[in-house]
DNA sequence: AGCACGCCGACT
DNA sequence: GTCGGCGTGCTC
């Protein structure tokens, strides 16, 4: 008989084992989804291992083994290598099985749907012709027959009651199909640019390998890495192969699509976490169905089901949505690198300020460096400080200096267009009685509600809690309230009133909730509707503008202010990016930089487009501090509703870890959220592996004594606040 | 999770 | 003697 494995999926139990069935009749292969019993209902699984063993040996079973009642694939949903690449995440992020396969598919593939919910649609084919046919009708006929199928729906529409005629005579047929994604066939169109040196010497220089190698492309904003990309995926389809290239947000890149598109047509495939289930596994299927060479897609792209991988692009390589920040808690530049290994591939990591970790690696000589510092235009923009703390104290407004305003002016009278950055949404974010000091706080986190003017109400920007801003103050029933700092809202009513003949948009969270409304919003710039994109850090990266010619910053230093090991990172990157948005054109870029602390390091370099230098500076400090990339990091995080609870399990798991790990911080109190508790312990350690098994040992531990609070690991966190 | 099993007290 | 309330443990 046949011993099949399988994966179980089940809520309260995070089963990481396999259970054994008997195979039946059934053909039965590792990857494919299986229907079994379990414990008195049918659960759906994913096969691992089949054995055949002899009957007699089955019966020896110190349990009875129960049949498999039904096998959902013909063909494995899971090939061998996502197999192998499942077992290498769950060790390497400390994650069961079941949640490493389910993140590799779409929602209607994972196990807890059945296959009945994908969607089939109606199409129709030609039969047979007949005397009695109408002109009307043969002309319909024959379209038919050379387009071979049509889409029911398409069909009607063209030829409305002669379609309908030709089934009813049987002349055409109707069959159902399952639904896939609609795809014109069109050739790429947009012909190359010529290349400019440097950017054939990065080519050369990334095909010079042959094999499998990682290079970190650290190209200038502007500096066309772009074009590179498209050539180098170009020769790699020419040899049949195919071509992933991951961005961070599809949304907020929507200008990598469309160049990707112009140049490639139909051979290419989009996925991101805007599209619905159906959508995504549309796509998902043209892919595994081996129909398109390219796939751009963001961070889950990184495991379509790929059968011959020629090259893996990585574009802004440096960006935080890369990392997934629930279980697997997984990097896609760890994956990308690792799949690039499997198919013997290069892997092109590219960005303007490249991570810590990444140019760390390619300093030492683990991945080859090529630089590209020039533009294509052969210009930068013109970078000034504003120290703001002397612009308030001369009486300029504290959210916009005179210098920046006068820029504004200046360009709007030349039709040229700005973009102003601001890292806040809402109105004021703090509002604060003035008689007794209370602020209102978020009742389910710990965090001070923000404040928005045009809907008149308090939102949590944590958990999204809303509630009318109150008229009176809670506490003392004094009605004078004092509004704190400045959001995105506020800058645009001072905007109207600075400048009353400007038109602008505003780009953040609450006005691109709808589908599609980022392209929708930067369309409309890009036509010059408005002189102004005003927004938060969702417009710092990957837009291209030619008339751009003056980016703003309002608050270039707010991150500095948090707690973070990275902030200082995370400051450069966001004046760096941002800097790269003006001037793309012919026309000569200007950049104001408004701060309370200038000096920084970060926005001094910054400002002077000082890469090298910053990663020098900022690596001394991470040394000193033993954090990445010097150190891993391990953060364990006790939640529950309790306070004494969380508390007590984090301090009790701190000390049974004392002396373990090369260091450990905590346990920190966090920020409650959702109602929730929170107490984080981080440990810090140089040899990976290590760590992993003392993570591991501590949650098996947590597990075996049954502790209430929940326990989330997350090895090489990015964030820590 | 969710269900069976078993231990023990209450009640016919 | 038996019914049922809830704590415990298992799921191929």
């Amino acid at each position: 008989m046949k011993l099949v494995h399988v994966y179980i999926e089940h809520a309260a139990m995070q089963l990481n084992r396999t259970f054994a069935y008997d195979g039946g009749n059934f053909n039965v292969q590792r990857g494919m989804r299986a229907v079994v019993p379990f414990h008195h209902r049918e659960l759906i699984g994913f096969i691992d291992k089949v054995e055949e063993i002899d009957d007699r040996d089955a019966a020896g079973f110190p349990y009875e083994l129960k049949k498999i009642v039904d096998v959902i694939d013909d063909r494995p949903l899971i090939c061998d290598e996502l197999f192998e690449l499942a077992s290498w995440m769950s060790h390497y992020y400390i994650a069961p099985m079941i949640s490493c396969f389910q993140v590799m598919l779409p929602a209607k593939l994972k196990p807890r749907t059945t296959r009945h919910t994908i969607k089939t649609e109606v199409w129709v084919r030609y039969v047979k012709s007949a005397e009695c046919l109408t002109v009307k009708q043969k002309a319909a006929l024959q379209k038919l027959r050379e387009s071979q199928e049509m889409l029911r729906s398409d069909f009607y529409a063209k030829y409305k009651s002669v379609g309908k005629k030709l089934l009813e005579k049987g002349c055409a047929e109707a069959f159902f199909k399952e639904a896939s994604a609609h795809r014109q066939i069109r050739p790429g169109t947009a012909s190359p640019f010529t290349l400019s040196e440097e950017q054939q010497n990065a080519i050369a220089c990334i095909q010079g390998w042959k094999k499998h190698h990682v290079h970190l492309l650290h190209g200038a904003t502007g500096s066309g890495k772009t074009e590179v990309f498209l050539r180098l995926a170009q020769d790699v389809i020419e040899q049949g192969k195919q071509v992933l290239i991951l961005v961070p947000e599809i949304s907020l890149t929507p200008q990598m699509v469309k160049r990707v598109e112009d140049r490639f047509g139909s051979q290419v495939a989009i996925y991101h976490s805007a599209l619905n289930n159906q959508e995504k596994y549309e796509q998902f299927q043209l892919v595994y169905k081996k129909q398109v060479k390219i796939v751009v897609g963001t961070r889950s792209a990184v495991f379509m089901p790929f059968h011959d991988l020629g090259l893996i692009v990585m574009d802004e390589e440096h960006d935080a949505s890369y990392k997934q920040e629930n279980a697997p808690r997984y990097h896609c530049r760890d994956v990308a690198i690792w799949r690039g290994q499997y198919h013997r591939c290069p892997v092109v990591l590219a960005s303007a300020t490249p991570s810590l970790e990444s140019y760390a690696r390619a300093y030492k000589g683990k991945y080859q460096l090529v630089e590209m510092p020039g533009r294509i235009n052969q210009q930068f923009p013109q970078v000034q400080l504003v120290a703001m703390r002397n612009a308030v104290r001369r009486g300029d407004d504290y959210l916009l200096s005179q210098e920046l305003l006068n820029a504004i002016k200046a360009r709007i009278k030349r039709q040229e267009q700005i973009i102003l950055l601001l890292n806040r949404r809402g109105y004021t974010p703090i509002l604060r009685c003035v008689s007794c000091g209370h602020v209102q706080m978020c009742p389910h986190c710990d965090i001070a509600m923000s404040y928005h003017k045009e809907e008149q109400l308090l939102k949590c920007h944590t958990c999204g809690h809303q509630e009318p801003m109150p008229y009176a103050c809670p506490a003392c029933g004094a009605h004078t309230w004092r509004y704190l700092g400045a959001g995105t809202q506020k800058l645009e009513e001072l905007l109207h009133q600075q400048l009353p003949e400007a038109k602008l948009i505003r780009m953040d969270a609450d006005t691109t909730s709808r589908k599609y409304a980022h392209q929708q919003l930067l369309q409309r710039f890009e036509q010059h509707e408005a002189d102004i994109l005003l927004g938060t850090q969702m417009i710092a990266k990957g837009l291209d503008f030619a008339n751009v010619t003056l980016v703003g910053i309002l608050n270039g230093d707010a991150l500095l202010n948090r707690t973070d090991y990275r902030c200082v990172e995370m400051t450069f990157d966001l004046l760096e990016q941002a800097c790269g948005r003006s001037g793309r054109g012919d026309k000569k870029g200007e950049v104001i930089i408004q701060a309370y602390d200038p000096a920084h390091y970060a926005i001094q370099l910054a400002a002077a487009h000082q890469y090298r230098r910053f990663f020098k500076e900022e690596m001394k400090y991470r040394h000193i501090a033993k954090y990445p990339p010097y150190a891993y990091l391990g953060s364990l995080v006790f939640i529950h509703r309790d306070q004494k609870i969380a508390g007590k399990d984090a301090h009790n798991a701190a000390k049974r870890l004392y002396g373990k790990a090369d260091r450990i911080l905590g346990p920190s109190e966090l920020t409650k959220v959702k109602d929730e508790y929170r107490y984080r312990i981080i440990l810090k350690g140089k040899d990976r592996e290590a760590l992993v098994e003392l993570l591991m040992e501590t949650y098996q531990y947590h597990r075996s004594q049954k502790l209430h609070s929940r326990l989330e690991l997350d090895i090489d966190p990015l964030v820590l606040d």
